[in-house]
RNA sequence: GCGGACGUGGUGGAAUGGCAGACACGUUGGUCUUAGGAGCCAAUGCCUCGCGCGUAUGGGUUCAAGUCCCAUCGUCCGCACCA
């Protein structure tokens, strides 16, 4: 049989989407099986082939499931808020919405072209009013309940994008769109209050199927320390300046303490800092500085001692010294230190360099050339003499703290909470009002969804204004209080809002009485399991947790933890091995892939090319061999000729079917594939098979490479589709055959091979290796002293 | 600095502590052909061709180590003056 792959793909694609047969059922009988891909944002680029890789992990095991008799909901969307449409809008002054539509539909019918079983009747855009209305609900709720505030701090502000970025949006102190360097400013910013649910995000992770990496990653994300906040008394002022250490066992060896430049104490008792100039001038050259220069490449300590204000050591009353510098960061903890240059390594290096004394408290290292950080016995700290480890000495110290009221056991976290405004256009407006008598008014539920209006220009505002503020009609309206005269919020939400609620919409997505409908959510959540990419562990998979929690907190959804499981893939690398970038040129087109090649080789290659979760990269050669395997599976058509199965294939196939099933369940796709190519090989060496057999062969390959599969299975004379025909099953007794290879060992180097009955015990193996001639005469003249005999694997005999 | 993953032929990669290199690519030879960048068949870890060597390197545990333990080197990813 000869396959025409670019009449049969859109032919089986048409049929797939007619018959409704991907089409998930709510409230059926059948165990349900909810899989989710993350949805893509829709570029003008088109689909990446990390893309296909992506969705053809999961789509394989929604097939699978099909055919094992689930109700599969698999589901997709466009997650179409953003700024790359927005810049594109500013460049071509065109309405990001219309662009949007064009890449939706452009991806959408990309998708289709591979033969993805997504079940498109629940398609959403999360740029769309219907859709928005229900992330503005959310917002409104989590507003209610105080988890939204606004403050004036230091933020991460790109100035390429002109915007105010998250935490997790400026990792590594890069722009996450334009990857330019982000500079802190103060500004009035929006914030989601993520930081109460950092323990409830931590103990989430024990219940949830997750890669130890993906755990690690939001563990250290999260960044719980345990310590204390201590006050230090300033010489000649009534405020204390409250510091937070995790080592509060080595409160004796303080030498000097150290403010973050932007310390807000700084300005109360600029009368007192006699060289208040020299600390201006250090302030304004920290601000200019980038992040990045701040926390990356400066690792030489630079600082200013405070003239005229010095501190008190709350535990022994010695006056120490009070210095700005910027290695303390304002952002974590309470923006101050007490310095314990003998026991931390920072602080050595600061002393060091600014002639401070170093005071050991803990015996042992050499502190003349680094702090020593570790274990040991107390020295020249009063009462903590008396122990020899840090843990005892800091509950005793905390017991003293406690007692004198100068401290308290505390808890910090690095994550911080996210700064949740945007100044920009095409995101969903946030929607509440400012009234100068009632504050701050959340818009009404029943006014939601609050459209996004038109503009006529996109730039965002030069003074960090979004380009609503510019729209007089949108901004002012009546206060929903009062019904005075207020102003709207101008900004809009981040990218990272529509997809942290998602998954739930794909449940009932033309809801417009509620975001999803609590029956149907009682029956398909929670997310059986979610596939993405690593670089959303951070973000989208840290906030839509949150999300999800605090749905579940107040009663809106039913379980606490949105994804029962997830897992990863790998990169798929350019064929030069770099990471595909447009700029290196190694970029491949998934399209190109499917109009050469066809959609069941690309899914086929994608899943072969290696480890599903490892990177690994392109290589074309490799596509044609999926292309030619596929081949040979159309050529069994023509040797199902057999009448009776040959035994030794029989016993083959049944070894296929437990293999190809178990992989696809750990993703080890490659080796799947790798099966069915033996077994193809087989079919081919003894050249005739059954039509039982070619349909078992058929089922199995159906996964991944449906198109042929459903083809083959209709000329087969089949008027149903094999994408629910049922998954094949095995015999583990036909497995087996009657004899079986073993290997012979001596002194644990092979030696020989023989064939032995399956049943025979290690006496019958050992009289087939005395009447083996080769064997025989390498055991002559010695004493045999041990036989480990592994049935079926190997015989391993120790003789000197 | 901290956390994680990893290191196997010419290449991508297989191997519940039990025959290293499955499967595929590539290469070589053969066959068919007017032709071959198609198909089919065969060979393919390395060398000094041995009862030889071989999973980054050096040790160790074991009857048996790619796999477990210790050390070293290297690569990739994430976080990072986090007090």
């Amino acid at each position: 049989m000869k396959i025409d792959f670019k009449t049969i793909e859109p032919k089986w694609q048409k049929k797939w989407e007619e018959s409704g047969v991907f089409q998930a059922d709510d409230f059926s009988n059948k165990p349900k099986f909810y899989a989710l891909v993350e949805f893509p944002y829709p570029s003008g680029a088109g689909m990446h082939v990390g893309h296909i890789k992506a969705y053809s992990g999961l789509e394989v095991v929604c097939r699978k499931r099909r055919m094992q008799g689930y109700n599969v909901l698999f589901p997709m969307g466009f997650d179409s808020f953003g700024l790359p449409a927005e810049n594109y809008a500013i460049k071509t002054n065109t309405h990001p919405h219309v662009i949007t539509t064009k890449n939706v539909d452009h991806f959408k019918d990309q998708m289709k072209r591979i033969g993805f079983s997504f079940d498109w009747s629940r398609e959403i855009s999360t740029s769309l009013p219907d859709y928005y209305k229900w992330t503005q609900w959310i917002f409104l709720k989590l507003f209610e309940n105080g988890l939204v505030f606004r403050a004036k701090t230091l933020v991460n502000y790109c100035p390429h994008c002109k915007v105010v970025l998250s935490n997790e949006d400026s990792q590594g102190g890069k722009c996450d769109v334009c990857h330019s360097d982000v500079v802190q400013l103060p500004k009035d910013v929006w914030y989601l209050k993520i930081t109460e649910y950092a323990d409830k995000l931590l103990d989430g992770l024990d219940d949830v199927d997750y890669p130890d990496s993906i755990k690690q990653q939001q563990i250290s994300w999260i960044g719980k320390s345990t310590g204390a906040f201590v006050e230090f008394s300033l010489d000649g002022a009534e405020e204390k300046l409250e510091i937070y250490t995790t080592r509060p066992d080595t409160l004796f060896g303080v030498t000097f303490m150290v403010m973050a430049p932007e310390h807000p104490l700084l300005d109360k008792y600029k009368d007192r800092i006699k060289n208040w100039d020299e600390v201006e001038r250090y302030r304004s050259d920290c601000a200019k500085k980038t992040e990045f220069e701040r926390t990356q490449l400066v690792k030489d300590k630079t600082g200013v001692k405070l003239d005229g204000l010095s501190a008190i050591n709350p535990v022994n009353g010695d006056s120490i010294p009070v210095f700005i510098a910027d290695y303390v960061m304002m952002g974590y903890g309470t923006g101050a230190i007490m310095a314990v240059p003998a026991h931390d390594q920072r602080d050595w290096e600061f002393a060091t360099k600014f002639g401070v004394d170093i005071i050991p408290v803990i015996e042992g290292g050499d502190i003349t050339k680094e702090a020593y950080t570790g274990d040991g016995k107390v020295i020249n700290s009063d009462f903590l003499n008396a122990y020899d480890n840090k843990k005892d000495s800091i509950r005793a110290m905390l017991d003293f703290l406690a007692r004198k009221g100068i401290g308290r056991k505390g808890i910090q976290y690095k994550m911080k909470d996210w700064a949740f405004n945007r100044q920009r256009y095409w995101g969903e407006p946030i929607p509440l009002i400012h009234c100068p008598k009632c504050g701050t008014v959340g818009v009404p539920y029943e006014q939601l969804p609050l459209t996004l209006p038109d503009v006529e220009n996109f730039e965002p505002g030069t003074d960090g204004q979004s380009p609503l503020a510019r729209i007089d009609s949108f901004v002012n309206c009546a206060c929903p209080k009062c019904g005075g005269p207020a102003k709207r919020e101008t900004d809009t939400m981040p990218q990272w809002a529509g997809s942290s609620w998602y998954f739930l919409r794909f449940i009932d997505p033309h809801n417009d009485k509620a975001f999803v409908d609590p029956e149907k959510l009682k029956y398909w959540m929670p997310v059986d399991w979610y596939n993405g990419g690593m670089e959303h562990v951070t973000r989208h998979l840290l906030y839509s947790r949150f999300w999800h929690r605090f749905l579940y907190d107040i009663g809106e959804v039913n379980t606490p933890e949105p994804y029962a499981k997830r897992t990863y893939q790998g990169l798929i690398l350019g064929p030069d091995g770099d990471k595909m970038s447009k700029s290196k040129g190694n970029v491949i087109d998934p399209l190109d892939i499917v109009e050469r090649y066809g959609a069941d080789t690309l899914r086929t290659y994608v899943l072969f090319m290696g480890d599903y979760m490892a990177a690994s990269p392109w290589n074309e050669d490799s596509v044609k061999g999926c292309r030619r395997f596929l081949e040979r599976v159309a050529g069994l058509y023509d040797i199902a000729t057999a009448e009776t199965e040959d035994t030794a294939l029989a016993s083959l196939f049944h070894k296929t079917v437990k293999k190809v099933g178990d992989d696809i369940e750990s993703m080890k796709y490659n080796t799947a594939i790798a099966a069915l190519m033996t077994l193809i090989n087989e079919c081919y060496k003894v050249n005739a098979i059954t039509k039982e057999q070619l349909e078992v062969f058929i089922k199995l390959v159906s996964p991944f490479a449906p198109h042929l599969a459903e083809e083959m299975w209709e000329r087969l004379g089949h008027t149903d589709l094999v994408a629910v025909a049922p998954w094949p099953s095995y015999d583990e007794s036909k497995m087996k055959s009657d004899t079986v290879e073993i290997a012979v060992q001596i002194m644990g180097k092979l030696r020989g091979r023989l064939t032995v009955d399956v049943s025979a015990d290690q006496n019958a193996v050992m009289e087939l290796v005395r009447a083996d001639e080769k064997l025989a005469a390498q055991l002559a003249g010695k004493q045999i002293l041990k036989v480990i005999y592994v049935p079926g694997k190997l015989v391993n005999i120790v003789a000197k």
